[in-house]
DNA sequence: CGCAAGATTGATAAAGATCAAGCCGGGTGG
DNA sequence: CCACCCGGCTTGATCTTTATCAATCTTGCG
């Protein structure tokens, strides 16, 4: 996959080849990174703007007592600390889950996008404001959804988020979490994650094969998740946009 | 309280006294908004942005069986809506908790600032990254913390974002909560809200008097509640603004 | 082959939900 | 002035969800 960030972005944002040209320029510097490292840690002042290119990564909190809490699951396109600069000092850490290709992009960079590229300026401030509604959605499963409707809540996020860079092959996407790491997004034991998963895939809404989830009936998932996409703000500028974005789901 | 906004945006921002008249301007058009109103609605697309004057508001998101999750509370000083534009349509609805003032800046005044006022902008900006900070914050108090301890970890935050705009006196603080929006805050049932508010009076950590919340001991409830303010990203230029700040904390 | 990490299962305990009353205080209408 | 009514608070009993503890199984891999 050529540009996961130009990917996503056009995708809800209006950006012609002459953005995506600056846009492939800004992931240029990629580096890789080994499963379960840190990219960045609580506490660090990173210098460049982080964004994945290729993998699975996700924020977590620590507790004092050891346990942990994943408060974001970051995709291909997803940047680690945008804006960093502003807030100072990471209030978490960034690990990743898998092997993941990282671009590093200079402060200058940045500034340069802000102020010389509108079109691109606006698209990035869309995709935080779309980090903070899923936040909003994360809270509102943790407080009011039970564990099962839960995982498959967000199964159909990781769906459609993955759909939005490609990365969903015929039903199937990857995804290379254990199941104590799905209990720490999920915010339950790991024994309760085993159950609840199984429970998924007993009524063939969710299943595992190795690290590939396979949804076979998108629609039945979403109902039994309470799953509403328009947390995600993809719509497009057209009316029906999301329409054909999910009308389209089963073709792919 | 002349200007929450200002007050809050200064405490961890660098701003001037020109910085003030204009953000003086900018509140000029203030109306009430009766308790337990909702100001946005989901699914809207207002036109002017909204902050909160004086009174309390939250961010609310309803599920199809009824429950309710309040995903954010809104104190004086708060924005309701910054950069919707961009969004679209709202993916929650805003609601008031108390009687409200609230003010509607009309999109070519956050434009006018946006181009022509970098200080007050950069300062915008780190008010929506640190409403992120706390989104993140409640995922792991929702995931990992204990009610007992999630309700102790919400009182500390109100404690120092009140503090920040002026609101805490004494010691105490006004909270024009029912137990049932505090649990749907932490996402408990009520029940359960009023065991844990009387465990947490007769371990003596937080009295509450009438609609007045008292904390006779921030360090011992920020023990209980295993709280690090890091998150609010309060520190103000100088090193030790922080450590200033705790330490003022019991002599307002 | 044998190990280690991860997945699974069973038994039991704790946290929290639900159901059902009762209480308390402030406002309202007679 | 008082009875009563209603929203919100409190309490007890019981049920459900989830956690914890403790094995055991499975599988990829050196």
């Amino acid at each position: 996959m050529a540009n996961p960030l130009f990917r996503k972005l056009s995708d809800a944002n209006t950006l012609n080849d002459a953005d995506r040209d600056i846009l492939d320029k800004v992931i240029a510097r990629q580096r890789t990174v080994a499963a379960r490292r840190d990219v960045i840690s609580a506490g660090d002042r990173p210098k460049d703007v982080h964004l994945v290119i290729e993998g699975f990564a996700c924020r977590y909190k620590l507790l004092p007592d050891g346990q942990r809490q994943i408060v974001a699951i970051l995709v291909p396109g997803d940047f680690c600390d945008l804006h960093v600069a502003i807030l100072g000092e990471m209030d978490h850490g960034i690990a990743t889950l898998s092997n993941c290709t990282i671009v590093e992009i200079p402060p200058a960079t940045v500034d340069d996008l802000t102020m010389n590229h509108p079109r691109i300026t606006r698209s990035l401030w869309w995709a935080t404001l779309v980090d903070e509604a899923i936040l909003r959605e994360w809270v509102t499963n943790l407080g009011r959804r039970p564990a099962d409707r839960h995982i498959a809540h967000l199964m159909c996020e990781l769906y459609l988020r993955l759909k939005a860079v490609g990365l969903v092959i015929d039903h199937t996407f990857e995804l290379p979490l254990t199941q104590q790491e799905l209990a720490d997004a999920i915010g339950i034991s790991i024994v309760h994650a085993n159950r609840m998963l199984s429970d998924l895939r007993d009524r063939g809404l969710v299943t595992f094969q190795g690290r590939r989830v396979r949804i076979a009936d998108f629609d039945a998932l979403m109902a039994f998740a309470d799953f509403d996409p328009a947390y995600l703000h993809l719509v497009p500028r057209t009316e029906n946009g999301l329409q054909r974005d999910l009308a389209d789901r089963g073709s792919h």
